[in-house]
DNA sequence: TACTAAGTTGTAATCATTACACATTAATTA
DNA sequence: TAATTAATGTGTAATGATTACAACTTAGTA
């Protein structure tokens, strides 16, 4: 459905190591199903396939992508289920909701920090690395932050060269 | 609607400070129409309320907001001409969009870059200084970047001391 | 086998946004 | 000024994503 490589920008040898450590460094499809066996959740058929699809498209799948998708090889497959599934994956901190644009929630199987950007010539969104652990801000003293979420829009070194 | 002082979240004479300087150097509302006036865009009497209401009510309200409040002013006001002039005026640069989470686009008057933080728990949406021009990552050298945006979430201190 | 709970499915309801045709107002020209 | 044209506003219908819900199916258990 889409190509998984969009972390790597600079094909270069350093970007090719990082991408490796960090793959190295992912909870395996194995991994996953434990957790969810340590929180009492039962991984149905259904539920299995969604997990499945997110840990092979890494390209931030929108609800539709997914479905659209996955209903090709299980024709009796509901929307619903693939919503409801998202849901309890996202309760229990298996994926996370990136919602760098209206209407259209997108699902990321990548759940350590990273930013997004989003071109808006050709609307892919790319993961770029960054320290976002550490962004803070005075204003924020007295808060409890739990999520960290960066955003960037422009556009991509694909749709940059056509236009040259 | 809502107060405006949500910039301020440490009352302190440091951040007062910041808060007036911020506000000094934020283009009035007659700088506002000047702008307008130069990109050849029309004020109506309806495009003038709008923009009137996002200088007055800057805890990022949404359409709805700003349609339901206008309206007990204009009776004859339509949604669809908030929807209209909200994409003239994001389109010019003078309004920000703000989507920190799904279904709930939200607009702000305040275009100098800071952060937004969602409190999950009473849904304000508080601003924050952070330089956010300076952010930056290796992996996106190749590319142009149009828009930084940069969303938490968490519980504000209000809510905080409530569960104390 | 009968019972129960969990999970799935399809449809209907909801809600934000957009499309569009028509009405009104402002600007321009004769 | 009156007629014409362009810009803007209005209300309703269409769209599309998401949620609500009731019925159906499956898996587990006595
Ligand atoms: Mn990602
Ligand atoms: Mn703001
Ligand atoms: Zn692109
Ligand atoms: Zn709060």
């Amino acid at each position: 459905m889409c190509n998984d490589y969009n972390l790597v920008t600079n094909i270069n040898f350093e970007y090719l190591l990082i991408a490796w450590l960090v793959n190295l460094m992912r909870p395996s499809f194995d991994e996953l199903k434990k957790e969810l066996n340590m929180r009492n959740i039962n991984l149905s058929y259904q539920r299995l396939k969604v997990l499945e699809y997110l840990t092979q498209n890494q390209c931030h799948p929108t609800v539709d992508h997914i479905f659209t998708d996955l209903h090709k090889d299980i024709p009796t497959l509901s929307k619903t289920t693939v919503y409801n599934t998202l849901r309890i994956l996202v309760e229990v901190g298996l994926v996370r909701v990136v919602t760098i644009e209206d209407n259209e929630t997108r699902y990321d199987i990548i759940t350590e920090n990273h930013g997004h950007f989003k071109c808006e010539s050709c609307g892919t969104i790319y993961n770029f690395s960054m320290d976002i652990d550490s962004l803070t801000s005075e204003d924020l003293d007295n808060f409890k932050i739990k999520d960290k979420d960066v955003y960037f829009k422009g556009l991509c070194p694909k749709c940059l060269s056509k236009y040259k």
